[in-house]
DNA sequence: GATGAATGAGGATTCATTCAT
DNA sequence: GATGAATGAATCCTCATTCAT
């Protein structure tokens, strides 16, 4: 059966695995990430199946001993992808809370340091098979939810204007963040971090024009 | 497909010639209407290009015979789609510039009244096949450019701040208008249109905090 | 209706023809006229219908009103240009028969001249389509005919030794001519036609060895 | 398509691996003696891809992890079948050169009784699938080809008179005998073998009249 | 557990031909 | 007679997935 789960916690220690459970994890390992390179380079619809096995060096009945299908591979490579920059997040949402601009500044700054480091990501992210797929659209919503309820809190604590509609404003957010992550991805080496952090911190607190 | 042929004068009465025409021009416009109506409603990739025109009352060959495939056909509806909302903005960025803030409002406005009266449109727009096949991206950039022209010219006023990279933040601004849109029509009736409006105007006016 | 038929003789003299008629028999020459040119260029299936019309200045229709169908273009187009060379060949096998040698020479120098001006004509002959559609193959077996004929008038008088098959002989003979004439069509300038005669010539008499 | 893979040891037992390879030969075979069935007795582009791969028991796609498309059958059933007449002319032409008339006997022996024995193949040979792609073309350029060296050679010993154009004539005799070959496979019985043979050795070592 | 040969549903597209104007 | 928009049958090929070995 395969393992679609990101930790299926083993009952022995990392060290007491014997060779049979290594190679399998080992394999699970090569397959996503031949998966992101494959998926990220060529587009996930024109790689088949058989494309990111064989590059795997497994034959292409491995691959479905691991992952359900060709969308659960995708998805494991978005959500094991993903995983790592949602729970620095959420850490950020339980930190003791600072002044908003803060906030702002150091929740645009994980997402943009996020796509530095994972280009690949960022681009499957995008295509149109994570679009067809509604896994995108799930993260989007995730992120949009996320955006939404810190905008209802500052909302209440008065810091954000009655006259706007939070979750309007939640989409308009995470919709501007993840089109200029996922251009900048596509076109890396266009504009240094920093400034895409300082652009968008900026647009996010204060909008188009002087205060 | 046809070429944009001019009138060239047949030895035939100009009835005739006109009858033909205008059939020819009804054919396609059914097409557009119909596939239109499909692709918003079924999905581009799930449609095909019979039943396109079967539901237009033709046959296949007919849909071949004014698009050169099925693509072609998504891209003239979408461009003759989007025609008119280009038109709308460019004429905006011709006339003569009232204060920011209005002219902010005003293209805010254009926008969501477009995707108001043509939410087909934009489920098409952000539709995985017109992803893949680059349709959606183009007027993307195209979006894009015409906002980094205007941000450009707002920084050269100084009305925009200068630690903005314009190319950044015309992404981060076209990003999340047309993320809130595609939300928005596919969610139809969630929010009334003046807030959205109004959300989207403050956001990009002053962004999330008061000022 | 269409006239498929070579040579419709009118009622008329050439010079009571009136325009109409003129234009009837202009528009048909341009049709054949530019089909040989098409057909040749570019091979027979790969040329559309549509082409050939429009290419002429017609409508497509048109070509139906004077050929049946493609088919029937195509035929015409080889009929016309091979009936010349029938005749040539039906004029020599009428004239008093000079000796066995000189006649084969002739023969041969009839072919070799033909495919010498009408390269096109050739080329169509060995087209695919005109294999498919058994116009190549009826115009062989017309010249197979014609050659096992003349075989065996040979084989009564004694000339041609008993222990050939007329059949088989004229295939063969047929055969080397139509191979050398197609492959010479298609390699223009290769060798000169005087050689191709004396080679086909001696082929055809002596076999390849010294006597 | 598989590729001439070595047979790299894997892990598995010697025997499993020899069943799936033996398996997938057959099923090879069965495609190609299949496909010279059907394509010999309807024609190539008559004959559906889906109906060689039905008839041979196994599914369409089956086909096409065999052979990259239907051409590609097409020309593996001929390549595999005109190799055994190849190697047995190449195998001729190494041999030790007897007298030229014996050498010519015995070179058109093994070409009538190829076609006596492979009358499909024949067929095939002519179809105008196969003159289309060139497949029958090319065949014939490398009869062609060794014919004309060995008139080369047949040159320099002064055996075969100077002024042939050795190209010409290899064209000639290649005509002549694939012509009377493709013939008779389409009209078995009519003639036996030994009357072709006798008739076309004599037409090539000394023409149609006597010496 | 791994393998990889086999499966087979599914849709886009072409172009010779027609016939209403 | 000429036009040219409309017709629609007909077939190739892909590739995610399975399961016998």
């Amino acid at each position: 059966m395969y393992t679609d789960s990101v930790n299926t916690i083993q009952s022995n220690s990392v060290q007491n695995l014997n060779a049979r459970d290594r190679s399998r994890i080992e394999t699970r390992r090569r397959l996503l990430e031949t998966g992101l390179e494959l998926f990220s380079r060529q587009g996930v619809a024109t790689t088949r199946a058989s494309d990111v096995a064989s590059a795997s060096g497994v034959a292409v009945g491995t691959l479905y001993l691991h992952f359900k299908d060709k969308q659960g591979l995708l998805r494991a490579i978005l959500r094991e992808g993903v995983e790592e920059l949602m729970s620095a997040l959420q850490q950020m949402a339980l930190s003791p809370v600072p002044e908003p601009a803060a906030a702002v500044r150091a929740h645009t700054e994980i997402l943009v340091r996020f796509a530095e480091s994972h280009p690949g990501l960022c681009r499957i992210l995008f295509d149109p098979e994570s679009v067809r797929t509604n896994i995108s659209t799930e993260i989007t919503e995730h992120l949009v939810a996320m955006q939404e309820q810190r905008l209802r809190e500052g909302a209440a604590k008065g810091v954000i204007p009655p006259c706007m509609d939070p979750t309007v404003a939640a989409h308009g957010v995470v919709g501007m963040l993840l089109q200029v992550l996922n251009w900048w991805a596509r076109n890396p080496g266009t504009v240094p971090a920093d400034t895409v952090i300082e652009t968008l911190t900026r647009l996010r607190l204060s909008g188009l024009y002087q205060c």
